[in-house]
DNA sequence: GGTGAAAGCACCGAGTT
DNA sequence: AACTCGGTGCTTTCACC
């Protein structure tokens, strides 16, 4: 939970990972100008500390045959049911994210589906969660990934600025 | 954009790697029955094709000092302007994705930042941006992460059965 | 489209500065 | 902490099925 001290080297190392988490370590110290003994220390580390958690794929849904996205707030009759509602909507499959959320919503989650007949599927096993009041769908007409190379980026950016 | 076909050994290939990049292709496909170089064939097809178009680091952003998550709903004073008021959310640093989106707002992304108050220097540039007549935000007070390796189950688990 | 073996590297730990 | 170096084991290719 808390902070935990990288250096710009240990920046430069996931920047490179981040992309590709193939990228071999003798490639990486060839450009920071450090052994590949210490690439491997440093990821090390990092595995240890619980900053690297592990590493996925990045696939192309509309590929596979998912094209279609959609978030969904969702009103509860009672707060006291939220983290009931939550542990149901996260064994729905293809729901991909939850969220407890302040403001609008008590709950926030996102769907990715086929076509709108099969997140209707989704969306009717949500709505009849007990202790449901009602949902508000919001269909993504286009997603701009910016996503966790994104992100890096802006956190890298201003570190080593 | 179509389908791509894929069959019951390439998702077991993708179910092994989605959670893990680095599982060797000796231990896939020694629980698989295959060879080695049959893995690397498939998964080089993949990449060919474009269903796996990378691979990233799972990080823990909280370590990292970035525990804050809100979507932000976005309400435009035109929809012609949509295009361009997206264009300018993707080059804010801090937003993590932005999607165009019917129902009730024009626009809508999801930022990750330090705390409150970074979330507020996002989020004012988001005001700031030509076009935007008002913005919703949703804070997020618990996250279940379902993500990618949840989604590639539903997938999986419906194709296989 | 799959195999199996061989060659080429990367990873990783031990010992050193 | 970082480097070098050597053993181990993974990847990748290729001739063959």
């Amino acid at each position: 939970m808390a902070k935990f001290k990288l250096d710009e080297t240990d920046h430069k190392i996931l920047g490179m990972l981040i992309d590709n988490t193939r990228t071999p370590f003798t490639d990486i110290a060839k450009k920071l100008l450090i052994s590949a003994g210490t690439v491997h220390v440093r990821v090390k580390k990092m595995e240890e500390a619980g900053i690297i958690t592990g590493s996925s794929l990045s696939l192309d849904y509309k590929k596979l045959g998912y094209s279609f996205i959609a978030y969904v707030g969702i009103f509860l009759e009672k707060t006291s049911q939220t983290q009931f509602v939550l542990n149901r909507i996260n064994e729905i499959p293809y729901v991909t994210v939850a969220h407890i959320t302040t403001g609008k919503f008590n709950l926030f989650c996102k769907v990715r589906a086929k076509n709108t007949e099969h997140a209707k599927q989704v969306i009717f096993k949500i709505d009849d969660i007990d202790g449901v009041y009602r949902t508000e769908t919001m269909i993504s007409m286009e997603e701009s990934l910016n996503d966790k190379t994104r992100l890096m980026r802006s956190i890298f950016d201003e570190m080593i600025s």
